[in-house]
DNA sequence: GAAATATACTTTACTACTCAAGTATATTTC
DNA sequence: GAAATATACTTGAGTAGTAAAGTATATTTC
């Protein structure tokens, strides 16, 4: 019983750690994407999911499933990355309702580039950790 | 060479997997508390920080830091905690700049019932996780 | 094959922040 | 001890999202 509570309170306490990490891992990712390429983490994550996807292009709504964001918050956060000529709208045959996203070479370009930041950033932010343990954090996130 | 640049990269990897996956514990743990008890997951990170300090009574911009939020954040974040009875004003005798919040008795009753509620769904969102990873786990992101 | 339901997306109205500027008080410097 | 600087907080203007409702198309059911 004890045991029991105990062992659901460490899972709190990972929720509120994972949680405030997060918000400073974010804010720095973000701050340095923005001075350096002109894009927000967010876009970054967009441009990632549609570099791994097949034909480079996406549904917005699988868009939102990766970013864990709504259809709604991906219309407007596209709307910007289009303008600027990152990604770009490309019809479904088969499916009028749908809306693809493609990635576009200048897409592609700007995300090679922001990975390097991503990865030098990251890398210094958890500098505390040894390249074992970070390999250990990875393998338990992706549990998640 | 190769290996710097792929230990590197697991850095950005982790990064991007704490970013998701606190953002679907967020919505979850936020959705919960907001159905249960009528605050956000911010709000009870607030009171979770009032409850850990000496006197429970914090400087808004302690708080902010506990956080990872701006001053201008808390301000606003504390007028409806304010409003409802969470949380009250005290002024610092020493330095008048200074406007402590105290949780209240009220605030404190919210929290112990809302931290079984942020337990428990912590506990059944990280369920894939073994009581041992998750120790692990808590270990790793308390040394970022 | 018409009616009911489901899916993909957008729009409206809102919330939760941020940054930059402003106010008030404290501290440092000379 | 006056002037310059720093700190704690608030306010105004703007950004990034959300939820709920609306539009258009697809699928299921009978």
């Amino acid at each position: 019983m004890e045991a029991q509570s105990n062992s659901q309170s460490s899972y709190g306490e990972i929720a509120k750690q994972i949680w405030f990490n997060a918000a400073v891992i974010s804010k720095n990712l973000d701050n340095s994407l923005g001075a350096i390429h002109g894009i927000g983490l967010t876009e970054y994550m967009v441009l990632l999911h549609l570099m791994k996807a097949q034909n480079h292009a996406l549904r917005r709504i699988d868009i939102a499933d990766a970013l864990a964001r709504t259809a709604s918050g991906v219309t407007r956060l596209l709307v910007p990355m289009e303008r600027i000529g990152l990604v770009e709208k490309e019809t479904n045959q088969r499916d009028a309702r749908v809306s693809l996203v493609k990635i576009t070479p200048a897409g592609e370009e700007l995300f090679q580039n922001a990975t390097l930041t991503v990865n030098e950033k990251s890398a210094s932010i958890l500098k505390n950790l040894a390249p074992k343990q970070a390999k250990t954090l990875l393998e338990l996130l992706d549990l998640l």
